[in-house]
DNA sequence: TAGCGCATGTACCAAATGGTACATTTCTCC
DNA sequence: GGAGAAATGTACCATTTGGTACATGCGCTA
């Protein structure tokens, strides 16, 4: 059951997605590149829409994933943490899966109907844990929300900024600008020596 | 020739691809809700492909406008500056051409073909001018290339989220935690009185 | 007014798309 | 090993798509 042809084909059809992207897919090419019929999307997803209902899902699970995962070991200060994650998500590999999780973004911002549970998640999903480890380190309420937002809207800023440049090294630089000049002034009440917060998204 | 047939449709097209969405876009959808035939957007435009190089062309044009305008009238403080632009673009009314933006953005990054020429100018465009902002108020090179790379990417970031939760409030409190607690900081020798920067762009 | 070029409407086409009917194979469980 | 269900392949269908042929209208200039 783990790998049902069902799940199979959704496994091999999420690499494909990854790398030529959702907007013009089409059950025969996506069907031919995983050597089968489109009659078998059809059948094991019961439409196109099904498909790509369950891609977006499963895109959200990873991300989740993927999201708990790097913010995991928070034994390291959060400016470093910070970094790390960047490092991450800068790496080109990357690139592929961010790209697909833009255009979903976008697709869903112009309200495709398989993307409606995205909206409420896209967000959230990541505020969430920066907020609690904002909390963490002592920030007020107010304050946590405020700066968990901007560090993800600065994160996804320069993943965009990324992606459409390739420019690895300005947008790093911007990054560490944000974190040697904004992370360290926010929280200045803390443990002990001067921890402050964790910034970090995608 | 100023308002040529070709003129009207593409403007009537812009207005309607703001509305809808670039996406899912057909010559006939399109010529219906124009009042005309796909046949003479074919005519006007070559193709479908024709159609859309002109309108990603157009939006550009726009948006090239639309950022010398937000950036004019410097003569008041920088950070007053940045938080003008920032309640124009969190503006509902603002929402559509700003989705139409990152769904165009999003598909360039897929490599969709006419859109060949935006990714060179989507960053560029918005940032030379606040690089020059930078400059002005006394920056060294380096850091007024990262402090405009970065404030770029928080407006855009900013502005994913408002569109995706349409949480105005948030959003604002977040980039105005960026205005108060970054830019001031920033550049501390400068003109008279501590005037510091400008971020902004979407 | 005659003529010419731009613009437009109608009808059509081939290709591709999502989806289905039906037959066949493969797997599973008793 | 046999029966029933799950899975798959082949062929087909109606619809929609971008694009075109052809005829008609409109506006300008001589």
């Amino acid at each position: 059951m783990a790998d049902s042809p069902k799940e199979r084909l959704l496994a091999a059809t999420m690499d494909y997605v990854t790398k030529h992207g959702i907007g013009e897919l089409t059950l025969r090419q996506l069907a031919a590149a995983l050597g089968t019929s489109h009659r078998m999307l059809v059948y094991h997803f019961g439409s196109k829409e099904g498909l790509l209902t369950e891609v977006v899902r499963r895109s959200e699970a990873e991300q989740r994933q993927f999201t708990s995962q790097l913010l995991a070991d928070s034994d390291q200060p959060p400016i470093d943490q910070a970094r790390r994650i960047w490092q991450q998500l800068a790496q080109p590999e990357m690139a592929p899966r961010e790209r697909l999780f833009f255009e979903v973004y976008a697709q869903a911002l112009q309200g495709r109907p398989h993307t409606r549970a995205l909206l409420d998640e896209i967000v959230e999903t990541w505020l969430e844990p920066l907020i609690a480890i904002n909390r963490q380190n002592g920030m007020p309420p107010a304050e946590a929300a405020a700066s968990a937002r901007l560090g993800l809207a600065v994160t996804r800023g320069l993943l965009l900024d990324l992606l459409a440049t390739g420019d690895h090294k300005g947008t790093s630089a911007a990054m560490e600008h944000f974190l040697t000049n904004y992370l360290p002034l926010v929280a200045p009440v803390s443990k002990s020596r001067g921890t402050q917060k964790g910034k970090r998204k995608r």
